[in-house]
DNA sequence: TCTGGGGTCCTAGGACCC
DNA sequence: TCTGGGGTCCTAGGACCC
C-alpha cells in the first residue's frame, strides 16, 4: 500500500502542512498483559509463550518480558530453546496468593537446584489481550480522530488537530500517561511528521520509550540507524542491501535511486524516500480484513493423507465459522502447505460468485489439498479471500468480541459510539477524496483486488 | 532462528478480451 | 493469423509485519 488508491501527489491540495503522527507501540504486550491480572509477575522475568502449554516444550515464544530477555530468550524462538536459557519457576500453589487465574499445578516438585535465574512461563491467552487492547483503543480513538490499529499492539495516531508541534511532546506524554493510569500497561510513543518515522521512533527508547522527531529532523535522525530498522527492510533485503555497501538509512538516503529502483523495483524507490524521511502516506483508519485464514502445523511432518484431511476439515470449518462470524463471503477458497524444510505452497480456486458456504470450503480446500498427497507436510492452512461483507458487519477488527468477564480493570467506556458506526460514511472521506472513482460506500472495497497471496514469514509480536 | 499463527502488499506469467 | 498495444482477472510465490 502506499501511493495508489488515497494518498495524493506531494504538493496536491491542502497537503502541504506537517502532520503530526504518533506511533503508540504497546511494551512486551502479552507479558504485560499477564502482569495485569497476576501482579506479583511484575519485575519477574515473564515468558509467553504460544502453542505451548503448561509443563510442555513445544510452542514459540510470543513475548518475552526484558527480564526475560536479558537472559536470553526472544521472540519466535523456540519454548524449548527458552526454558534452556531460562528455566521454569517452580510454582507451588500455595503460595499464591488467590489470583484467580487458577492454574493446575502439578509440575513444580521437580528436582534442580533452584539457585538461578528463573522465569514466569504462560500460555497465550489472546481473548484476555483483544480485551485488554479494546481499553487502550478505547482511550486512543478518544486522543485522536484518525486511528490506524496494526495489531492488537499497537496504532497510529493523526493528531494533527489536536495538537501543534510545539506542544506535541506534552500531548503524547498524555496518551502515554492515560494507557498506563486507566489500563496499566505501559506503552512507547513515536511522534513525527510521517508514518515511517513515527514507527521508528517509537521503538527507539523502547520499555516506555517517548521520541519526538520534529519536521525537518527526520533525515538526521534516521541517517545513523542501521538499514533493517525502517519498516519493509527484513533480512532478505537488508542483507542485498549490504552487498551494495549500504549498512545505515543515512548509506540508503544517499544511494542512487536508480541503482535501487532496478534491484528492487517499485519498492526500492519507496524504501529509499523512507530513509530520507519522506513518507507521504496518510494515516487512514483500519478497514476490513481482505482475507481470513487458519493454519496449524503438525508435531511432526507426516505423509499420512488422512491425517492432513482431517486437519484440513478442521481449519476449513474453523475459517468458514470466522466468515460467517465477521459477516464476510468470499470469491476465493485456497489453501496453503508447508513442506521441509519450509517451503510455501498455495493452491487457490475463485468461484463465480461470493458465498457463505462452509461445505464448500471444506470441499475445496479437499481438492486442492489432493495435490500435495504424496508429499511430505509439516504445516497446513486454509484460507478464504476476495471477501464481501454484508452490511450489519462492523465490528471493527476483531470479530470475536467477548471480552472476559474479567471487569474490574478501570474501562474508559467509551468507546461505543467511536468505533461502531463510524466506517459507512466516514471512512470514505479519507481514503479515497482524491480518486473521484466510484463512492456507493461499499463499492470501494473491491477495487483494491486483495489476493491469496502468501505470507510465509514469521515472527511474533512484542517489540 | 529449525519455525508458531494471522495478516498485507507486490510481482510475474498466463488466459482472455478488445 | 503472428502481429502490436492495452487492459483485466486469476494464480503462485516472495518478502515483510506483528
Amino acid at each position: 500500500m502506499s501511493n495508489r488508491g488515497g494518498s495524493r501527489l506531494p504538493g496536491v491540495g491542502d497537503e502541504r502542512e506537517e502532520r503530526i503522527v504518533l506511533h503508540v507501540d504497546m511494551d512486551c504486550f502479552y507479558a504485560s498483559c499477564e502482569r495485569l491480572r497476576e501482579p506479583a509477575l511484575h519485575g519477574e522475568p515473564v515468558v509467553v509463550g504460544m502453542g505451548y502449554e503448561e509443563g510442555e516444550e513445544h510452542g514459540a515464544v510470543a513475548t518475552a518480558s526484558y527480564e526475560a530477555r536479558e537472559h536470553g530468550v526472544e521472540s519466535a524462538q523456540a519454548i524449548g530453546k527458552a526454558l534452556e536459557r531460562l528455566p521454569q519457576k517452580p510454582e507451588d500453589d500455595s503460595t499464591d496468593a488467590g489470583s484467580d487465574d487458577g492454574d493446575e499445578g502439578g509440575n513444580d516438585a521437580d528436582e534442580s537446584e533452584e539457585t538461578e535465574a528463573a522465569g514466569y512461563y504462560r500460555p497465550v491467552d489472546i481473548e484476555f489481550y483483544k480485551s485488554v487492547s479494546t481499553d487502550v483503543r478505547a482511550i486512543l480513538h478518544d486522543c485522536a480522530d484518525t486511528v490506524r490499529e496494526v495489531s492488537i499492539d499497537e496504532a497510529y495516531l493523526d493528531v494533527t488537530d489536536r495538537t501543534a508541534w510545539n506542544v506535541a511532546e506534552g500531548f503524547a506524554r498524555h496518551v502515554k500517561n492515560r494507557i498506563e493510569r486507566e489500563v496499566g500497561v505501559t506503552a512507547s510513543v513515536g511522534v513525527a511528521p510521517n508514518m515511517s518515522a513515527a514507527k521508528i521512533a517509537s521503538d527507539h527508547d523502547k520499555p516506555d520509550g517517548l521520541v519526538v522527531v520534529e519536521p525537518g529532523t527526520t533525515r538526521e535522525f534516521l541517517a545513523p540507524l542501521d538499514v533493517a530498522e525502517i519498516h519493509g527492510i527484513g533480512p532478505v533485503t537488508a542483507r542485498t542491501l549490504r552487498e551494495m555497501g549500504i549498512e545505515t538509512a543515512g548509506d540508503l538516503a544517499d544511494a542512487d535511486l536508480r541503482v535501487l529502483a532496478d534491484r528492487f523495483g517499485e519498492r526500492g524507490r519507496e524504501l529509499y524516500h523512507r530513509a530520507r524521511g519522506d513518507d507521504d502516506r496518510r494515516v487512514t483508519p483500519t478497514g476490513r480484513p481482505k482475507s481470513l485464514s487458519r493454519e496449524s502445523a503438525f508435531t511432526d511432518p507426516t505423509t499420512d493423507s488422512e491425517e492432513k484431511r482431517t486437519r484440513v476439515n478442521t481449519l476449513a470449518e474453523a475459517v468458514a465459522e470466522r466468515a460467517r462470524d465477521r459477516n464476510a463471503m468470499y470469491r476465493t477458497i485456497g489453501v496453503k502447505v508447508v513442506t521441509p524444510p519450509f517451503d510455501v505452497h498455495t493452491r487457490a480456486r475463485s468461484i463465480s460468485g461470493p458465498v457463505d458456504d462452509p461445505e464448500l470450503v471444506e470441499e475445496v480446500a479437499l481438492d486442492l489439498l489432493a495435490e500435495f498427497d504424496d508429499d511430505t507436510v509439516r504445516k497446513v492452512g486454509v484460507r478464504v479471500s476476495n471477501l464481501q461483507f454484508t452490511e450489519s458487519d462492523q465490528t471493527s477488527l476483531d470479530g470475536f468480541d467477548a471480552p472476559k468477564p474479567t471487569e474490574n480493570r478501570p474501562r474508559p467506556s467509551q468507546s461505543r459510539d467511536e468505533s461502531m458506526p463510524s466506517n459507512s460514511s466516514e471512512s470514505n472521506l479519507d481514503s479515497d477524496s482524491t480518486a473521484g472513482a466510484e463512492s456507493t460506500d461499499e463499492a470501494d472495497e473491491r477495487n483494491g483486488e486483495e489476493e491469496p497471496s502468501r505470507d510465509g514469514q514469521v515472527s511474533l509480536t512484542d517489540f
